[in-house]
This record gives C-alpha cells, structure tokens and sequence, in this order.
DNA sequence: GGGTACTGATACTCGCGCGGCATCACCGAC
DNA sequence: GTCGGTGATGCCGCGCGAGTATCAGTACCC
C-alpha cells in the first residue's frame, strides 16, 4: 500500500490495471508494461485491496472484468488521457503554440494598427487565444503593473518605468466639429480660434498627463478651453459633436467613415500629438504566448522614434 | 525521476506541486502533505525537469506560479478530483447504491406490476439509474442470456435454465372485440364461439411457447383460429380491434381504459393464461445494484406459485 | 551594519517497497 | 498420465523517497 496523501493509490497501480483490463492477461499486460508478471499481479492485488473492492475476476484460464472494475475502467480512461497529454500541453505552451494573452487597447488602437495584427497574429498563431478588451490608458498602466494584462495598446504621457514599449504611431490631433459650426467652412483651423467652442473631452482620470497637456496647448495659445462633456469611449464623441454638444479631438486615423453632419479639420501650429505604443512589463520575460504576439505586433509595424 | 509506463511523474509529484501551489509556501505545503521541506523540494523539482518547464517562481521570499505552472495547476485540478471520488464511488457500487440496471419489460409488465416497482426503487434507490426497454419474452431471454440486460420482466412458456426467476402474476385472458361485435352483447364468451372470427396475435417468434399454447387451447376447443394480422407490442392490438381488423386476446389488467369502441369479455372455459415473471441470471451473482432492484421487485409482489 | 528570522535548496543516511527471478498451484488439452 | 499455460507466492537486492541536519540567501529589525 503506498503512502497517503488521501489517494490510496499510485497512477502505477491505476496504469497496470487497465492495462491487464485491456488485454484481460497478466502477462500480456505485464510484457506491455515492460515489467515482470509477479510484479503486476502484485500491484492489482494492491489496488483491489486499497479500493475494497474486486476488480477482476481471475478463473484459472483467462480474467474477466467485474461491474466494480468496468467502472474504475470508464471513470479512470479520461483521466488518465488527461495527465498523458500533460507534459505536451505544457510543452506546447512553452513553445508559445498554445495559451492565451490578455491585451488592452484604446479607440485609437483599434482604428489603426489593431485589425491588421489581429488578424495577421491569428494566421500565425492559431492556437492562442487572445482576450481583448477596451480599457483607458491609466486603467492599462494599472492592470499591466497588476498582471491582469500581458500587454496593453495606449498613449503614454509619462515615462512608463517596469514597462518595456513600442511606438507604433504619432498622430496629431485634428478638430471635430459640428459640419454646421461656421469653423467646418475653413479647411483648418488654430486653436486659439476655439476659444469660444465647448468641448468634449475624456475623463481626465483615464490619461492625466495626456489632459493636462491639451490644456497646456490651450494655454500656450492663451485660451482657456471650455470642457463640456466628459466620454469614453474617445469615438463616442462623435455623437455628442453630431448632436451639437461641442467640438472635439481627433486623430486622422480616427476620423475615417465620419457621418456627414460632422466635419474633421486639421490644426494649424500646436497641436495635441496622440502617440500609440504597445507596452508590456519588463520585469519578467514575456511568456511565450506574449511574446509571439510581441513580435507579430512590432514586425507588423516597424518602431518610431519615441 | 520515477519509471515510466508514459507518464513521466507520479500522482505524488502532482499533488504535491499542487499543495505547494496553493499555499505559495513550501513549508506550509510540506506540513499540510506531512512530508518534511526538503522532501517537497525535490519532489517538485523533479516534477519541473520531468515536464521540463519550470512551474514556480523561487523568489527569496516567497513563490509564485509561473503561467506553465498555472496551465499546469488548471488542468491538474479536475483531474486529481477525478482520482479523489475514485474510492468513494466505488464504495458507493459495492454498497448498491450507484450504477444502473438495464431492465426490460413487456405490455403487461408495464400495465400491472412495473410503474409501482420502479416508483418505490426510485424513492429508496434514487441513484441507480434504470435502463428501460420494451421487449418482447424471447429477445429478453436472448439478451439475459449475453448479459445485455440485467433482469427482465416477460412471459416464459418452458423453464428457463440457467435463470433465477420470480413469479409476479397469472391472468386468465379474455377477449377484446369491438363492440360493435354480435358476441359483445354476451357478458362472457366461449373460445369455440369465435372461430369464425379474425384474430389479431403477436408475432410468434416474440414468444414460440405462449403462441402454441394459445393455438392448443383453440385446437382443444374444436377450432382452427384464422390469425389477420401480427402485432407488436400487444397493447397496439386496440387499434387494430377497434378497426374492425378483427378480436385479440388481452389480461384484465390491460384492458383497462379502452375506448368505447371495444369491448373486454371474460372468457369461460378453457383459456390461455398469462403468467408475468421476474428473470435474471443464476450464473453469476446479482451485481448490488441488480440485487436492490431484485428486492424491492420481489417485496412490493410476493411470488406467486409458478 | 550585524543579528535574527525566515525562505527554499543541499548533503547524507536509512529503510521501505518495488521489481526481478524462481517456483508453486491449478487447469485444460491431448 | 504429460505438457503447456494461467495467475499467485517466496524471497532477495537495491533504488529511491523521506527524514535529519545544515547551508545559503534575503528582508527586517534595532
């Protein structure tokens, strides 16, 4: 009888039992095992006695199953399977053919670069599943340094320590605007000719430093802008502009397949500039899983300068 | 590292890894296992070089799981679980109180003794699922006979060696016919008055002895019966009587609730007799769960001489 | 900064139990 | 009867798992 641990047995006793229930033969069974016969008979017996229960019946010529064993048989079949693919799921993972990455992305991301890694990734690497979700710069910062993200697509402001990055685009910010606004009529405008529009901007909360420096191009400008509405996600905007609500930022990227009552203008002079970056942590080595992602994402779109 | 058979661990490996990855704590881990640290220690890092991945972050302070010991730990979990019940379900067997039966039955059987048996079994068995199938009496001996069914409830018309049987009832039949039948006006009949009329009859390879011994009565009251059609199972005789296609014989436990368009009448004098028995096989001992159902069978109906 | 307490890893020994070989007990075929 | 074949049993060696003692590295304390 083997030691405890709450299971009365060993997977040796459970592999050389249906081994002989297959072959309904010690010594088949036993020459399969690559063991001696004494050996598996021994170990049955063991099984027999640790599960109380007769498994087999031995007639002198030939062994039958009993009910008990067909039962062990067909409880015992799948998990057995199961622990065998063990070491070659495992060592598919290790090769970054299976599992999963967790990644973050903004609107902008999804509007540019994201499609065509996605789709490029999933020819590539069928089998690992990625989990995608929509989430606001400081949102990923924060879930990237927590671990519940592998990596994140969003527009730093900051130095990001414990992050390794990307830069996979710069844009800079345009206006949209009412189509009606009687600034829609210039093919470009100047900040400082905002003074007087609301705007909608997102949360400050989701990209501090992001907010804060469209303020200060305000400034620089020597307009205080007028916030009226808060959203996110940043395309939602578009709605909010269409109804009238107010003016606001967008990259050019973004500004594809625009309903017609809005209009998109570039800005003259400063303007707020939306950098995309991938960014994951630096303090571990990426999973492979992560890592394939990584590479597809940074061959598909060669790094800017930061 | 231990021998193979194909898995290259033992079940010890992997509760072990388990236990570690819960408590994220070696010591805690050992104390839980009651195996000292060092024990432990190896034990997981021979699991790690087995599967060639490691499993665990050793940081000075503390352990983490990498995320091949995370897949690991997600796949092992249902799978040691599945090993765990292993003893308890077989206990469960043994004790009669899992499993099933396949148990197979004729018209009659259902429409007397069967719905009051399988009601109780259910309530004081309510965890040995039955398999039901109507059959007729030679299939069920033929499939008792190859141990496809457990026990079956049919008609025998010479003893059944190598069966154990229980005799639950004996019916003399009647007659039904419609009611539009000259003879319906009668309130019981003579075998001999109805040899001018069509019989519908079961098939008789369903039951050679019964389809004789029903010929033999007729022959012993003067009559060769002219048989118009062959049916199965019996109770879809109505239709055919209510037809007009011609009379069958029926138990006054199956003629209950019939529609006004037939008619039951006794018959006097000979007549054919149903004998409903309970059979299972003598070759080999009554699995628990069989024998459970063999005793609320035989308690609910005490044996009738045969 | 050195002591302390804690982590997990390592060195070594011990003894259980697995597995091998040889053999037995039993059955069926002929 | 003999012979071939079944699974069970006796016995022995040794591999390997587990225990004790200890090491090595880190965090935290004053």
């Amino acid at each position: 009888m083997p030691r405890e641990y709450q299971y009365p047995f060993e997977l040796r006793h459970l592999v050389y039992f249906r081994e002989v229930a297959r072959h309904l033969h010690f010594r088949k069974a036993a020459e399969t095992l690559a063991i001696a016969q004494p050996a598996l008979s021994r170990a049955v017996a063991q099984l027999e006695t640790a599960l109380g229960a007769n498994l087999l019946d031995r007639t002198r010529r030939g062994v039958a199953i009993t009910p008990a064993g067909r039962q062990l048989l067909e409880t015992l079949e799948p998990l057995l399977r199961g622990l065998a693919e063990i070491p070659a799921d495992l060592q598919a993972l290790a090769a970054g053919e299976t599992g999963h990455v967790r990644v973050a992305f903004t609107g902008l991301a999804m509007a540019t670069v994201l499609p065509g890694i996605l789709g490029e990734f999933h020819r590539r690497h069928p089998r690992i599943r990625l989990e995608l979700s929509e989430s606001p710069t400081s949102a990923q910062l924060a879930a990237l340094q927590a671990g519940d993200i592998a990596c994140g697509f969003f527009h730093p402001d900051a130095p990001t320590p414990a992050l390794r990055t990307h830069v996979l685009l710069r844009e800079r910010n345009g206006v949209l605007l009412p189509a009606a606004h009687p600034l829609a009529a210039r093919p470009s405008l100047r900040l400082r000719e905002l003074a007087a529009t609301p705007f909608v901007l997102f949360p400050r909360s989701h990209n501090p430093g992001f907010y804060d420096r469209i303020l200060a191009a305000f400034a620089a400008a020597g307009v205080t802008p007028r916030i009226a509405e808060e959203i996110w996600p940043r395309a939602n905007g578009v709605g909010l502009v269409r109804a009238g609500l107010g003016v606001t930022f967008m990259t050019p990227s973004e500004a594809q397949h625009l309903p017609p009552e809005v209009a998109f203008r570039a800005l003259q002079g400063p303007a707020p500039e939306s950098r995309l970056v991938l960014g994951w942590s630096a303090e571990t080595e990426p999973a492979p899983a992560l890592a394939a992602f990584l590479a597809v994402a940074t061959a598909t779109h060669p790094p800017r300068k930061p």
